[in-house]
DNA sequence: TGTGAAAAATCTGTAAT
DNA sequence: ATTACAGATTTTTCACA
């Protein structure tokens, strides 16, 4: 959870640019540079911001077939740890269990659609699942800071 | 695309840490640190690298709902815009166009419920479509890095 | 918590090889 | 590309209200 007004503020502006400065950081918030080097700190602490990334276009590193795979394991009786056993697999960007009739869905990144084929037969292979894919033809946003709720969208 | 072993091994730990500093990357790369910072600049200019972001725990900034939308205009005879209709709502933090029933996928992020139930409505009004929504009941791993083909994963 | 100032590390630009 | 150097910026640390 999030504080004050202060934190709210440092969270928009690290997600909008995760480099943003200390100096920055207290221009927008109001703080003085240590106080806010505090907040970053424990917001670190707390879980609430998990990390730092670069944003990579993926057609760039080799990647340019995007696809949702829908993931239902064959035999619902067993126990299920398909997510274990999915999270070492290559090209697995995220991996959400949903409520559908699919049990997991994925976001994969692929070099073409043979190796999109590869990954599905691996992922069938690891986890005793079916597939079902949704193959992304263009991508028009993607990871947008998402305004929380009571933070106004500048 | 991306020159070499370098690029990609700079790529590669920024992906993982965009905090990751020139001298660490010149470690990892080999290069000496004004060369690291030349093809880092390179790499921004190319559009390999978009943009530095902090994640940031959507629980934590009061968006625990998270949820997959499929979109399908109502009218497939009229020109689609959606995405553009789309692109200002709150709550939308990627759009793609796919290859299935539906013509777009959203990943959305909401407060509650009831907020979600509102964002589809906006969604159908806005962009006059359906919507085929699946909720997120628990996210395993997300934004993970993915390794680029001929990049050995670590 | 917060502030302010000094110290350490990092980044940036330039120049020579 | 590498090394070297200098100036600016940023981060870090510390003393203190």
């Amino acid at each position: 959870m999030l504080d004050d007004e202060v934190d709210r503020a440092i969270v928009r502006a690290l997600r909008e640019d995760g480099r943003t400065t200390l100096a920055q950081l207290s221009e927008v918030s109001g703080l003085s540079l240590s106080a806010v080097q505090v907040r970053v700190r424990k917001l670190e602490a707390r879980g609430v911001i998990t990390g730092y990334r670069a944003v990579v276009d993926p057609e760039s590193v080799g990647l340019p077939l995007t696809a949702f795979v829908e993931v239902t394991p064959f035999d619902q009786s067993q126990e299920d740890d398909s997510p274990e056993r999915l999270r070492d697999l290559p090209g697995i960007e995220a991996c959400y269990s949903v409520a559908g009739n699919a049990n997991y869905m994925l976001l994969v990144r692929v070099a073409s659609p043979r190796a999109l084929e590869e990954l599905l037969g691996q992922i069938r292979r690891a986890a005793s699942v079916y597939t079902r894919s949704t193959v992304v033809l263009q991508t028009y946003f993607e990871g947008r800071p998402v305004a929380a709720p009571g933070d106004p969208d500048k």
